[in-house]
DNA sequence: TTGACTACCATGAAATCCCATGTTATCCCA
DNA sequence: TGGGATAACATGGGATTTCATGGTAGTCAA
């Protein structure tokens, strides 16, 4: 299977990127390719759990709309907090034609990234976080998954 | 049955290959076969609770995504961050030409291989080990086997 | 006109591809 | 059944491409 071919929409692995004085980061290569084959366009927005950059694909964003209309109930407080914490603070970042894009001081202050930004697969998603930040928080993550029951069903066709 | 024929996806055996200073090792024939029938990609990942390298098809992957996307709720937190520690440690795999892969620096030494890659079937799955690793490992399971009494249960398809 | 933002070009490093070779396994015929 | 021919496979090395990143020019708005 070729490169521009990818069967799945799968954000994996890890990757550090640099992150110049512009505020520029080259998005990794994988994680384009993925978006331009889907032709979508890439959203990120704050974390409001951790200090981290969010990124989804427009079309997850659209699905995450239509998730919240029906999951409550129209003018509801938790309708209104929700919304207002994802979509007003969400935003289209277009890559150049090199691959990057331009993150924004908002962001960029959120996550506490600096020089560096680490690119962080979640699957369907992924997100953007200062390295030490992350060292730490994937740490302890790792530890609880190994203290709690190993209990992941095997997927298969 | 010929070659590009197999009816089942199951990786059995174990092959000892060798690893190059650029980290390259061939998967074993048989294995590559059914990757390529299944149109499938290999991803690995660092073992949770082993010395060795997991490996799956992407199509597994996909599923666990899906599942994921799917139900909020029926994963626990410890699942969301267990699964998230997968994702973030998983890679693509493609093999070249004539059927190999570059191993990371992160998995070989998480395996603690440096030359030689025992490659492990396991039926859906296999793993990657050091030789000498796996060599005790398969003693104690051995062992394990038999002093207890292993049921499998009889399965729902 | 100046400042900020965006699009394009250049370069070095790193990952990938492809050809060549030796070795092992398989096949076929005597 | 044995032994040589043939094909498949694992491995080594070099050539090529891709990618991240620094820099520059061009554009729009204030």
């Amino acid at each position: 299977m070729g490169k521009g071919q990818k069967k799945y929409l799968l954000f994996l692995d890890t990757t550090l990127n640099k992150v110049d004085a512009k505020g520029r980061v080259s998005i990794p290569a994988d994680y384009r390719a993925l978006l331009e084959q889907q032709e979508t366009e890439l959203v990120a927005f704050r974390s409001f759990t951790m200090p981290c950059i969010e990124c989804r694909t427009s079309e997850m964003m659209e699905k995450m709309a239509t998730d919240i209309d029906n999951s409550f109930s129209a003018f509801s407080n938790e309708q209104d907090d929700l919304t207002g914490l994802i979509f007003s603070d969400a935003k289209e970042f277009p890559f150049d034609s090199t691959g990057r894009i331009v993150l924004t001081e908002k962001l960029l202050k959120h996550a506490g990234i600096t020089d560096k930004a680490l690119f962080v697969g979640k699957g369907r998603t992924f997100q953007i976080w200062n390295p030490d930040t992350y060292q730490a928080k994937e740490s302890e993550m790792r530890q609880n998954a190994l203290e709690k029951h190993f209990n992941i069903k095997n997927g298969e066709a």
